[in-house]
DNA sequence: TATTCGTATTCAATCTTTTGAATACAAGCA
DNA sequence: TGCTTGTATTCAAAAGATTGAATACGAATA
């Protein structure tokens, strides 16, 4: 239920068009810890705009339908803090991978082993991305202002988790080879 | 959409009633990689018996309905090995409290500190879950057989990740504390 | 004896997410 | 000129997941 408060958030920074905010998800920080489709981008901004969380102007555009620049309301600004002093769950894992372990041994193993590997550099490669985006907090780390921290932790944590992928795969390869060259 | 695989590859390894399976998400050993509620395996064991992927008994209760115990047909194995030997795609994170890097500077740092702590102390108690789970496996690791390699693997991956959410919560809490007294 | 816990299944409503499509123009490329 | 890419919004259907409840009995507990 964070796509409604996501949203509130990047629009607590600036206003943004249901455009704009579909593609912090896609390409941006927002894709860090959570996915939305823009399908579903433009629905929640029509449902937080009835519930009073936001507002928007309508900016006329030739031939076609007006862009609609949104802003958050003190209502929704408060409907955003509330949110933040709550406490969070972790999220349930669901990982497709997580059948192998339960049903790997009905294909041989080269398939297992095959599929790790190609997941192993999926992962380096997000890891890889992770860091570019970012590197411009990362290179002076003691002097960034609480709002950045908060910002370069969050992208820490999702490196993290590529990395820990990455360093898992390591292990559980090592651990086939060793078993099937047994 | 690993649900119905994670279902097939429970009943691949034994007959189950709707029961008994949902108990493994919720207890045992599929809450490692996936999350399913009561109802859903219930709805989801209907749908898989239409398709012609599972059979049921039904074993009569005294006075309520009657009990049915799940099995695999060849149709449902073949279906679990197809979806075995296609590519996986990486969970997309989805994580509440990744809001904090974007809106945390909105509430006191002592609400982003203490939700961190209680975060990692959760996920300190979920990897010693999951450690007690995998000691059977982990007392031998070099004389498992494939199956139960794989098995491993699968809640090493788990115990890694909450193994990981604890160690970034030490980093987080350090570099706040860090620029709180700054 | 009353209450709770574990076994066991089902139904209904709602919310969330995915999938697929339609519309439309400006700008750059081939 | 035709094609693709990027900007920009909307609709509709289906699939997947959550929430809440009802039913029912045996066994253990208080």
């Amino acid at each position: 239920m964070a796509l409604k408060h996501t949203i509130l958030a990047f629009l607590s920074r600036q206003p943004l068009s249901g455009y704009e905010v579909a593609k912090e998800f896609t390409e941006g920080f927002g894709g860090c810890f959570w996915k939305a489709s823009q399908q579903q981008v433009y629905a929640e901004l029509a449902k937080l705009e009835r519930q009073g969380c936001v507002v928007y102007e309508a900016i006329p555009q030739a031939g076609r339908l007006d862009k609609k620049i949104y802003s958050i309301t003190p209502s929704g600004h408060q409907s955003l803090i509330d949110w933040l002093t709550q406490p969070t769950e972790p999220t349930a894992i669901r990982e497709d991978l997580g059948v192998m372990g339960l049903a790997g041994h009905l294909v041989p193993n080269q398939v297992v082993y095959g599929e790790i590997e190609r997941r192993q550099n999926l992962h380096r490669d997000m890891a890889q991305h992770l860091k570019t985006m970012d590197s411009h907090f990362a290179k002076h780390v003691d002097a960034l202002e609480l709002k950045d921290l908060y910002m370069h932790l969050i992208i820490r944590r999702a490196i993290r988790y590529q990395e820990d992928w990455v360093a898992w795969c390591d292990e559980a390869l090592e651990a086939i080879e060793r078993v099937v060259n047994r």
